[in-house]
Order: C-alpha cells, then structure tokens, then sequence
RNA sequence: GCGGGAGUGGUGAAAUGGCAGACACGCAAGUCUUAGGAACUUGUGCUCCGGCGUGCGGGUUCAAGUCCCGCCUCCCGCACCA
C-alpha cells in the first residue's frame, strides 16, 4: 500500500542546500594525514582553465573523476583527489585587454565562481590543497625549474625561424599550430628569425619514445600513438657529398641509402643557410632570392598543401655522388626543410614520389635501382617504394633493401663517407612568449657576463604591475615597457644589466603542477621528497584527449628531467590515464555561434545536480563522446526518485542482521555490488549503474510482492544501493543514508564487503544446442560438470526426439551454459 | 598519403569466442486517478511466423558482434620529416 510519504516527490533542490554546509564541516574529502594507514591512490582530474564558470564539459569531466575517487574512498584507499587553477594565460590577457583591467581581477574572479561552482557539483575535491599557476607562490618554483634546466644546458636561447601568430603577436610552439593555423585564433602562422627560449626535449626523444611501453594498456592506444608519431624517430644514415667548388662536403639526411645509385640530382632547403651560401655568386643567385622571397611571403597553409606543384630553382652547382662519382645538379626547394635532417637530401625519383614529382616537374632524369612488382616510375609518374632486388647499383646489385642497407652503411663508413644516423619528427620545446600575463623567465642579460640566472633568494621574481603598461600585442613583450623593471644589476658582477623580457609559455605551469598539491603549502621547495614519495606518481589521471601531446608529453619531459636531476624517484607521471569525450549537442561542439550552447546552470536548476552527474555517467562509456540531445535528465531524475523512495521503506532497524534476510534478494545485492565494483574499476561507468538499476527494481519488487519492507535483505539492499549511488549521486544517496538510519557522510561508509558465497547462483538456464542452434533450455546447478550437462542433455526428451536416433559426431560441453551437440 | 578508432533496435547503449540487444530513453496499451509531464503493470529488433538479424564479402571454429583476410563508410590525429 503507499502512503502519501512514497508518493511525495523528491525534492533534489532541498536535499542539495541541506547537505552541502553540513560537508562544509565534515569535510570527507581531506587526505593524507601522516599517520594515515590505508594505501594511497591519487586520482587527478586536469585543472581548469579560468575562463568563466564551469560549462558541460567541466560537468563530465568532473563527474567522472569523481566516480573515480569517491570508488577508491569507499574501497578503503586514502585518497588524494586535488584541484587548483591554469590560471595564466592569453584569454585573462585579452579579456584584460579589453577591459582595461588588471588580468589578476578578471582571473580571481573566474576561479572563485568554478570554486563555487565545484562545491555546488559536490566534487571531491581536497580544498586544502587548492592553488593557482598565476600565484606567485606557485610560479616561483616555475622559475627556480627554468634556473635548474639552465644550469643543465636543457634551457637554451637559438636564432631560429620561428611560429609567429600575427594576431597573437607571439610565437608559438610547433605544438600549438594546428594545420597551419594558431591554436588559440585560427590566425595563419607565418615565420618569423627571432631569438628565443627553447627546452631540449629533444635529447629525451629516446626515452620519451621507449618508456612509453611501460603505458601501454594504462594509457589509450590512441594518445601513446600520437605521441610516437609525434616524436617520429626515422632511422637512415648520414651521407656526404663533396661539392664542386667548396671546401666541405654536405651531408644529406636519408632513409634509403640503399637508393644512393639512384640519386639524380640534390635539393638544398630554400630557406637554409645553406641554400643561400651555394647559389651566392651565381648565375643562379638573382633567380634564387627571387624564389627564397617569394615562399617566404606564402603562409604555412599554403606550404602545406601537399597536392601543389613542386617548385624550385637550380642553382647552376654541381654534387659529386661518393658512390659512383656522378655529378648531381643541386637545386633549392620549399619541399625540403630547413631544420630537419640536415636541410638536404639527395634524390631518388625513381623510388621516392615527392623527389619524382620535382624531377618531372624540372625535367630531370630518373634512374630505377630497386627492381620491383611495379610499374617504371618513368611511366607511371608513380615512385615504387616497395622492398625489391637491387639494379644498377654496383656491389650493392642482387640484395634486398634491408641487407643493401646494412651493406652501403659498412661501407660509407669504412670510407668515411657517412654513417647510419637517427632523426626525429619532434622539435625543442619553444618556451617564450611575447605576452605579459605569465612567469617572467628568470633570467638577467649583463654585457659582460652574459645570461645570468636570477638567484633563488631573490625568486620570485615577480610581473610588474600591470598599471601602466601596454598589454596590446604588438610583437614585443608588454615587460620591456616596465623600464623599472626591466633595468636592473646584473646579480654577479652588479653592473647595469637588463631583465629578460619574455614569459614562459604556460604549458610550462601545467608540466609539473600534480608534483605541487602533495606540497601546495611548502615555501622552501617547490615539493619534498617525502610527500613525493609518499603520493607520486599519479595513479589515475582523467582529462580530456586534446592534450594528447602538448601538455602530457611536456609532463612525461619534466618527470624524466626532475629524476634526473634527483628530485624523483620514478619516469613516468600518470599511471593510469583515462581520456572522457566531448558534450555535444545535435552532433556537434557547443558553441555560442553555433546556437547550441546548454548552459549547465540551467541543467542544475533544472534537474538537480544528481541527475546531471547521473545523466554524464549513465550515458555511455566515458570515452565516447555524450550528445545531450540523446540524453534524458528527467530520466535520471526518475531513478533517483525511485531509490530515494525505497530508504523511506525501508522498516527493518539499523543494524539488523542481513543474514535472516531473503536469499534471493541477498544474492542480487551482493552480485550488484561485485559487478558495479567490477565495471567501475575497468571504467565501464555506465555497466556500473545498470546494476544498480537492476537492484532498485528488484528490492522494489521485494517490497511490494515479495518478503515485504521488513525484511532484513531490503535494508542490506537498499544500503547498498545508497553507498553504491554515492559514486555519482552524492545527495541522493546521503539522504538516503540518513532515512536509513546512518550518520554522514556516506562517502566515507565504506563498499559493503561481498559475500562469495552470495554470488553462487541457486540455478542456472543452460542452453542445448544442435549443430550451432538453440533447441532446449534446461535448469542446472551451477556447480554442475560437464560430463553431467552432458548426459542430461543427451537424456531430455526434446532432444531425444531432434536426434531421431542419429549418432552425435560430437558434444561440447561447457557447464554449466551450454552444450553443443554436433551431428 | 601515413597512422589510429568506430560501424549492433526508433535512440543512448550491453555482451571473459558460448542464449545478440542487459540497463535506460522513446513509444503503445492498461491500473489508480478530478487530473497527469506522478506512481505502478504489460508490451516494444525485423518477419511473409518458416525464419532472418551486429556496415559488405570471404575465412578459421562445434560455436563469431567478438578472431583472421579483403572491401565500404564515418570520425580523429599527423601531414612535403627525405
């Protein structure tokens, strides 16, 4: 029978006002006091960006760390689940901009709303632990990082042609242009000869390659993809030319020495030193400034587009081939770039199709030396750059490209022509940056000592007001107008010497922030070995896969340069990574333009903050993406509704002996609570609340036909269903803790334990195939052999009759599921 | 072009090589109601009622959504890296 109590609706809003002071004071989420027993987890969710409140994409992000944590508390882990702010940045600079305003008002203001913001969505969070990149408490330890790199060599300045993004009037990381285009306002890129601030990841290409096999199965396939590709290690040799009319050889980068008999003529990059040095004093050398300027005023996307006609000028200088002693025409091309190999290969239009493309283009000849299955490049205007017998290539004639390769490598070397080399795709981290809000790099430029490091005792080295200065982008620095600032004595001889005027890229504060919250609070050292090894490395970490490569490739180089350097005792930073989807909306990303945007206030307001974390779960695995037009939050609010109202059922007292209680619900109870541990542990969010679903209907039906809201097993369910819903519906489940008898806070009760015994079946359906097909169901025990399933089936009459006397060739039994009975 | 991932009901999706479609959304019918955007019950892949069904075509297997080979489509990443 109901009452007018079961029927009342579920008043989410009230329960959320309720519950949230009283966490307040409770505060469940503290982790790590020293003397703290349970084994550690540290679960990190990417730090936000302060760029207003928190939109739909915050709400899943958070959502599912928070599964995530809250599992582990629940499962006796103490864990570490912090937050804090990326909060230096362009978006605070050009808000600033237009303003007029201090970027520390408008970022403050925006971290204090998602705080708020953070509470209200009841995430996990360690508020102890909160701190911002754009504090100068936090970058001064970017600064003391930048020094250590420096001391290393792994900080350095170079003259180089670099990303500029006219609009951002900054350069940029090759990391931050995307197909030709600045990450941040799709502005062209175009190139720019400045000198700037690199970090040498390049010298942990090897290791950032290689330790990526102790990832694979923690971390997507899809992200340690990217990342190998990036980094792109191609393995050739080093070959050189001797040049008619010049002292030194050049030497070409190649992946194919085996093709060195193949070689038709030489391309030179257009824009490297080298290009303008061969065709100086030419006849060649109008022609070729002519075309060197003529790239240079092309942006990247038009550099870019592979399918465009291959151009070029020969610079009316000649190679000699070291194999053959062939003279080679050397042309200067846009195809070749300058910075990587060594700026010039050598071409093999037979077997390579850019080189063909080129060759067809100016008319120059093509030589077949690796016999393939293909047809004549020369015809076909198509490069064979399959494996085949090599022809027309000496000693080399008759091998295969592999053992031609070990064979011309030997000998380059014997005769010191060459040798076998290694490149990669990936470039030195470019750090600089031409914008104020960020950390000042540390460095003091003195006549006569040079680049001087700012010494610790005076770090941080604080921005200068921004009062007074002219934020505009305008290809310099806005510090360099800080006068004031700027000049300064120089900290080893204490003669007049200026400040470095650039900030440091902010990917810089996003490569070690989760080393900072074990530490948040520590002023003499950016973190202590202690509480790094009591928490590192991070054992889960949830994000987004837009930072694929930039930021978690930066992080894996700061983790093997920090261990290196002693202050780690470990190479990898993430354990375990998970990569949740986008909200869309009707199959695309929300934007304002778009007219699609959901606000994810209004959703709370509207459906409570339970049945907008249930909805981001429930929806699908993690990793796809969620459409919100797919989604149903009233749905959410449904089911909610639905456990809410078995805790008021619930007659049985707190602390009643579930072992009285009825079997079959007893078993489902304890088969939910092992099947949703189990689905939440693999990240499969969505199985996990399935069984809870389940569960609620079958103590609903328990309750009303069956042992009735007495029982002892409606508790035990119900109980379980509160602490297992506490994962992503924390009010609700809190409410139902407290109906039920119990103090907060439920996320701290702790997951039942599982009864095995519970998890045995009393019976089970098992299928009696015949040659593949269904005929008959029959009940077993489940601890039945399978010789027993066997001759039951064999003896059933249904099947007894489908066999009509016919022999079975063949029966496969699998107890106690099936039996496949093959005629 | 290279690399990666994905194609299952009207929809979101389940399924250690072993009953395809769990759990939901939606829809339909019903119960109770002054009422229903509440609650509950039932039904819901297609079907010519024989069966047929996981993008298409092959293969392995007693058994394939799942493994292998070849296609098609879509999404993502990289893109003149020699």
């Amino acid at each position: 029978m109901s009452t007018s109590q079961e029927h009342q609706a579920y008043d989410f809003a009230y329960v959320q006002e309720k519950w949230l002071p009283i966490w307040d004071k409770i505060e469940p989420f503290k982790s790590g006091r020293p003397d703290d027993k349970r084994p550690k987890k540290y679960v990190l969710d990417m730090f936000p960006y302060p760029s207003g409140d928190l939109h739909m994409g915050h709400a899943e992000a958070y959502a599912l760390g928070d599964v995530i944590a809250r599992y582990w508390i629940q499962k006796g882990f103490n864990v570490m689940h912090p937050i804090g702010w990326d909060a230096f940045g362009l978006p605070a600079e050009n808000a600033a901009i237009k303003r007029n305003e201090d970027p520390r008002i408008w970022t403050y203001e925006n971290i204090a709303t998602q705080k708020a913001s953070m509470r209200r969505y009841a995430c996990s969070f360690d508020w102890d632990r909160v701190f911002n990149t754009c504090d100068p408490e936090y970058y001064k330890w970017n600064q003391w990082l930048f020094i250590e790199l420096h001391k290393r060599g792994l900080a350095y300045r170079k003259d180089s042609a670099v990303n500029w993004c006219p609009s951002c009037q900054t350069v940029l990381a090759n990391e931050q242009v995307v197909a030709g285009l600045c990450e941040r306002c799709d502005t062209a890129v175009t190139k720019k000869k400045l000198n700037q601030w690199y970090f040498k990841i390049t010298d942990y290409a090897d290791r950032l390659l290689d330790d990526m096999k102790e990832l694979e199965g923690k971390w997507p396939d899809k992200v340690l993809t990217m990342q190998r590709n990036w980094i792109g290690r191609s393995q050739g040799a080093n070959v050189n030319f001797i040049i008619e009319g010049r002292a030194t050889p050049v030497t070409i980068y190649t992946t194919r020495p085996d093709t060195l008999y193949g070689a038709t003529f030489m391309v030179v990059a257009v824009d490297s030193e080298l290009a303008a040095e061969l065709a100086a004093g030419t006849a060649a050398e109008d022609k070729f400034k002519q075309y060197r300027d003529s790239v240079k005023a092309a942006s990247d996307i038009d550099r870019l587009a592979t399918d465009r006609p291959k151009s070029g000028v020969f610079l009316e200088r000649y190679a000699i081939n070291p194999v053959n002693g062939e003279k080679l025409q050397i042309w200067a091309s846009d195809y070749v770039l300058a910075d990587y190999g060594t700026g010039a290969i050598m071409a093999v239009p037979a077997h390579d199709q850019r080189d063909l493309d080129f060759a067809r283009a100016m008319k120059l000849p093509v030589r077949v030396v690796v016999k393939t299955d293909n047809e004549d490049p020369n015809e076909t205007g198509i490069a064979t750059t399959g494996d085949g017998e090599l022809i027309n290539s000496g000693a080399l004639d008759g091998l295969n490209k592999a053992d031609a390769i070990a064979a011309i490598n030997k000998q380059l070397e014997a005769d010191g022509l060459g040798k076998s080399a290694r490149n990669y795709r990936l470039r030195d981290w470019l750090v600089s940056r031409q914008r104020y809000w960020g950390t000042p790099i540390p460095i003091v430029h003195c006549d006569k000592c040079g680049e001087v490091a700012v010494p610790a005792d005076q770090l941080p080295l604080q921005l200068p007001d921004a009062k007074g200065l002219d934020l505009k982008p305008k290809g310099q620095s806005p510090l360099a107008a800080a006068t004031e600032w700027v000049n300064t004595k120089c900290p080893t001889c204490g003669g007049a010497a200026l400040r470095d005027t650039d900030t440091m890229d902010t990917f810089v504060d996003s490569s070690w922030y989760f080393l900072r919250y074990p530490s948040s609070t520590n002023h003499d050292e950016p973190f202590s070995r202690a509480d790094i090894d009591t928490w590192l490395p991070v054992d889960q970490y949830v994000g987004g896969v837009t930072h694929a490569i930039l930021h978690l490739l930066y992080s894996r180089f700061f983790t093997k340069v920090l261990h290196d350097i002693g202050m780690l005792g470990f190479t990898e930073p993430f354990t375990r990574l998970l990569n949740q989807g986008m909200v869309v909306m009707d199959g695309s990303a929300m934007s304002k333009s778009r007219g699609n945007l959901v606000r994810l206030s209004d959703e709370l307001e509207n459906h409570g903050v339970d049945a907008i974390r249930l909805s981001m779960v429930f929806s699908g695995p993690p990793e796809d993406d969620v459409d919100w037009s797919d989604v149903s939050p009233s749905g959410s609010v449904k089911f909610l509704s639905r456990a809410w109202r078995l805790s008021g059922d619930v007659t049985s007292s707190a602390g009643v002996d579930f072992a009285t209680g009825d079997i079959s619900l007893r078993k489902a109870t304890h088969k939910a609570l092992h099947d949703a541990a189990f689905a939440v542990e693999s990240f499969r969010f969505n199985v996990a609340i399935a069984r809870v679903m389940e569960l609620v209907n079958a103590t609903r039906k328990a309750i009303d036909s069956g042992p009735g809201a007495a029982d002892p097993a409606v508790r035990e369910a119900t109980e379980a269903i509160a602490i297992m819903l506490s994962l992503v519906a924390p009010f609700t489940a809190e409410e139902m803790w407290e109906r039920l008898g119990h103090k907060p806070a439920i996320a701290t009760a702790g997951w039942p334990v599982v009864d095995e015994k519970l998890l045995v079946a009393d019976a089970v359906e098992a299928v009696i195939q015949i040659n593949g097909k269904i005929t008959e169901r029959i009940e077993v025990a489940p601890t039945i052999t399978d010789s027993e399933i066997e001759a039951q089936a064999l003896a059933h009459p249904t099947i007894i009759a489908a066999l009509n006397g016919a022999a079975p060739k063949k029966v496969i039994a699998r107890a106690p599921k099936l039996v496949n009975i093959v005629l």
